[in-house]
DNA sequence: ATCAACGTTTAT
DNA sequence: ATAAACGTTGAT
């Protein structure tokens, strides 16, 4: 009660802020009844709608509040009015479940899949709530089991119900009850204000992770996976196509407003469907996909469907991530000139091909009994990866269920998930093309069979053979937009050549081990996405050529700098937009990966998972990739956080959302995105979905987008490059390291967001002391920092640095000054001041000389012994 | 009874 | 279109 208490609101009022946010007169009670009662009666023949409750089990939900969202501020716990009356933002449950209370409307009673062992068994005893009527009912209390009811697999226990779906209602709306994450959450990080109108906003289609659902054995059909995916496709069409700026609205706007009203809860969801009037197959388009080609022997051998070679496709993540690369063949033509351009081209012109096809896609779906949609959840990361918890045992359950559904005879279908991104759209309608179109004829009693069959046969009825195959999210999310493709490009010029550059300070010296340079050959990954399959091509060309040689010395900061500059020239194109919003990233399959490889005969591999897993952990990423498309268990194993601790989209040109649903569900404990136009956006997004991120490599990233790490957090990180980060100085170096200042007196937390980072590299900044005296204040567990290349750095920084009563003096172990100009020998007599100085890097310092350091080792010799292992860089005897 | 917060309405 | 507000539901 005390919250809503309207006495309080007063007080709080008065007190706080603004006197009476005019928003909201207070009086207006009323209203919300009303729309209580409004609700229930649009729901209609149902009864009250029930509302969703959190999982408790997600990652989300095991978090703490932030304390410092909009949410948490408003909260009275926070000092604030507490008249949102929202929950954190950082809490914001990802797959909200029914309550407990719960009844089906037919009879009345709660779910009762626990009762039963078969899955499908569960999933007619389970609660489904329609995300059209609101009904909540148990799929066996149904009458109308002829008609199939459309799974949504972004929600637990949703679904379109057979009579809605029968109605033809389907596809209407995109999301089923729950999601009011997004963008609705003022502050939601999931919405951030579009940055910059400049980028384009298309949205782009989010990329569904693929994941591999090994969990289920697919019914679904790659038909089925297409068919939402062609869905989608066709319905971003319709968005994205036209007029590029408004997409959503578009395709609401097209909707009959009819539609709308009938349901009100609707409203609030994009419809993207709208054309998805049968237009009938044409589709038989372009694109043969070469799935084939990993057929080598041994894959042959492997059971996974070859058979159902489509299935598979559509199902899995790395489907998508082999499309991805398919595509990327396609692509490189285009690519070579003018990588904005193409990478335009690449989204757009594959939606505008697909324009026909999308809308058969629908009816494509009809047909096929079994649709799936979305998905994601199950697939991927592997084993116990996922921080993000997976939502409730319901969850769990219903994965299980899903599959079980899947294959349930009533076939449901999944339903699209309409934010599949267009990219994803598009590389299903490959798939379908290439796979089935013959399928595709068939019609779907035909699919069903076919899909149906059971890996081994007998089972087939049961399905726990063949679970659905889940696959990839096809949730929309959107992804944000890269912001700034404008300020990345002002800012580019400055620095500019580069691009040896993400090595920045290699020329001068390679880093000393730092996390991420240990893992360097796994770096470059993919995460499986299209995306990242083709980036990772793409870098595999370009980034091929080592990094240039500069001379450090000629470099100088106030010079222009001439292409000695180590900063790279960051990629322009101009990163679609991609909206997050809305994206609610799933959880990973909670079911363990299979232990062993199933084979045609029947057999299981000699070879069990772990011996497997010694083998993938030799391959780079780009080859996980490749051998994730090779089986459903493969594709689980692919996935394993194990392998994917650092993940590296260092230079990537143009950050997807596929790109960062993959990388969410790898939960990376290093990554780098280094000379990245990531936005800052997704960068809030992508930190605040990586509790566990440890090493965060932001080298030639916009301030805009660095920027994000003001607002989010990461208590572990422990790695921070921001080298050559435009735009980077003191000014900004305050706002990423003062703790909040907004926290009320009595809660004040002085800590840094990043009072935990150990290793910062800030080369190539324009930053004087003044940020030097916060990184002693706000870092104290520094032990390495880089500031070469930095101009404004002088023996004074060295003496703040190493000054008494800072933490910085006994904690720091390696200084790179190399390239400072304006360091001078002084310098190396504060270093004797460091307990734990291991290491001096001051090569290419002008200033310093020979004998400065020999003095140094001569004087440090009574207690440590230093050595010159290069001019100027001192380094501690071990 | 209390706390949390969902889902909608309202204001801007 | 977005942020704020709030009645009411759900959990404890």
């Amino acid at each position: 009660m005390a919250m809503s208490l309207s006495a309080d609101d007063e007080d709080y009022d008065s007190d706080s802020e603004q006197p009476r946010p005019p928003n909201r007169p207070k009086p207006k009670m009323a209203a919300s009844p009303a729309s209580a009662v409004k609700l229930s009666a649009s729901r209609g023949t149902s009864g009250a709608r029930r509302r969703r409750t959190r999982c408790r089990k997600c990652e989300a939900c095991l978090r703490t509040e932030c304390g410092e969202c909009h949410f948490c501020k408003d909260m009275k716990k926070f000092g604030g009015p507490g008249r949102m009356k929202q929950s954190c933002i950082m809490r914001q449950c990802i797959a909200p479940v029914l309550p407990h209370t719960a009844v089906c409307l037919v009879c009345g009673e709660a779910g009762k899949e626990d009762t039963v062992e078969d899955e499908e068994e569960k999933f007619n005893l389970m609660l489904m709530e329609c995300s059209i009527c609101n009904e909540i009912v148990h799929p066996n209390c149904l009458k109308v089991k002829d008609s199939n009811g459309l799974v949504n697999d972004e929600l637990p226990n949703c679904w379109e119900c057979p009579k809605c779906n029968h109605a033809g209602k389907t596809g209407k709306q995109k999301r089923g009850p729950g999601f009011k994450y997004a963008s609705n959450l003022p502050g939601s990080l999931l919405k951030e204000p579009r940055l910059n109108r400049d980028s384009k906003e298309e949205p782009e289609p989010l990329p569904p992770v693929v994941t591999a659902t090994a969990t289920v054995p697919t019914l679904t059909t790659t038909s089925a996976v297409k068919r939402k995916a062609e869905r989608e496709g066709s319905s971003k069409k319709n968005e994205e196509e036209p007029p590029k700026k408004r997409p959503p609205l578009l395709a609401l706007d097209s909707l009959p407003r009819t539609r709308l009203e009938d349901n009100p809860l609707r409203k609030k969801r994009k419809l993207f469907d709208t054309n998805d009037e049968p237009s009938m197959l044409k589709k038989k388009k372009k694109l043969l996909k070469p799935d084939d080609q990993f057929s080598p022997k041994l894959l042959q051998q492997i059971k996974t469907e070859n058979d159902h070679r489509e299935e598979d496709e559509g199902q899995w993540d790395h489907e998508e991530d082999a499309i991805a690369l398919d595509r990327m063949h396609f692509r490189r033509k285009n690519e070579n000139d003018s990588e904005l351009q193409d990478e335009d081209t690449e989204e757009e012109e594959p939606a505008v091909k697909e324009k026909d096809g999308g809308t058969h896609d629908k009816t494509k779906a009809l047909a096929s009994p079994l649709l799936r949609t979305s998905s994601a959840r199950e697939g991927d990361l592997s084993s116990s990866n996922s921080p993000r918890a997976g939502p409730s045992s319901e969850s769990g359950d219903g994965q299980e269920k899903s599959s079980s559904q899947l294959k349930a005879r009533h076939q449901r279908r999944r339903h699209p998930n309409k934010g599949l991104s267009k990219e994803l759209s598009q590389e299903m309608l490959k798939m379908e093309d290439s796979l089935s179109n013959q399928k595709l004829s068939a019609e779907k009693t035909e699919n069903n069979a076919h899909y149906r069959r059971p890996l081994k046969n007998e089972d087939s009825l049961t399905n726990q053979n063949c679970k659905p195959i889940k696959t990839e999210e096809t949730q929309n999310r959107r992804a944000p937009k890269l912001e700034n493709s404008v300020a990345n490009y002002h800012r580019q010029p400055l620095k500019t050549e580069d691009s040896s550059g993400n090595q920045n300070r290699s020329p001068v010296k390679a880093e000393p081990g730092s996390e991420a340079d240990e893992q360097k050959p796994r770096w470059p990954l993919n995460n499986g996405s299209s995306d990242l399959g083709d980036w990772l091509r793409h870098r595999g060309r370009e980034v091929n050529g080592t990094p240039r040689g500069y001379s450090p010395l000629s470099w100088n900061r106030s010079t222009p700098i001439t292409p000695l500059c180590p900063r790279p020239l960051p990629r322009r194109s101009p990163p679609k937009c991609v909206q997050m919003e809305r994206h609610v990233i799933r959880p990973p399959p909670i079911s363990p990966p299979p232990d062993t490889l199933p084979l045609n005969e029947g057999e299981a591999h000699v070879m069990r998972r772990e011996v497997w897993m010694k083998v993938f952990s030799h391959l780079p990423h780009r080859d996980l990739c490749v051998c994730m498309r090779v089986c459903r268990a493969w594709n689980r194993w692919c996935c394993d956080k194990r392998l994917w601790k650092h993940i590296s989209l260092n230079r990537c040109k143009s950050i997807t959302p596929l790109m960062l649903s993959g990388i969410i569900r790898r939960q990376p404990v290093a990554l780098d995105l280094s000379w990245t136009n990531i936005s800052k956006k997704q960068l809030s997004w992508l930190i605040n979905r990586l509790p566990g991120l440890r090493v965060l490599l932001l080298s030639g990233c916009s301030w805009v987008a660095v920027s994000a790490l003001c607002t989010s957090s990461c208590p572990l990180l422990r790695t921070l490059d921001v080298q050559w980060v435009e735009g980077l100085k003191d000014a900004q170096m305050r706002d990423l390291l003062s703790p909040p200042t907004d926290n009320r007196p009595g809660q004040l937390d002085n800590r840094s967001k990043l009072r935990n980072v150990e290793d910062l590299r800030l080369a190539g900044l324009d930053i004087t002391d003044t940020s030097l005296c916060l990184i002693i204040r706000y870092m104290p567990l520094l032990s390495k920092l880089d500031l070469s290349y930095c101009n404004h750095v002088t023996d004074q920084s060295v003496n703040i640095l190493t000054a008494a009563g800072t933490t910085t003096r006994d904690s720091l172990t390696d200084i790179n000054l190399s390239v400072c100009n304006r360091v001078t020998d002084q310098s190396l007599t504060y270093f004797k001041r460091c307990g734990s100085i291991c290491h001096i890097d001051l090569r290419y310092c002008k200033q310093v000389t020979k004998e400065g350091c020999d003095q140094f080792i001569a004087e440090m010799s009574v207690s440590v012994q230093f050595e010159l292992i290069e001019d100027k860089l001192l380094q501690k005897i071990s």
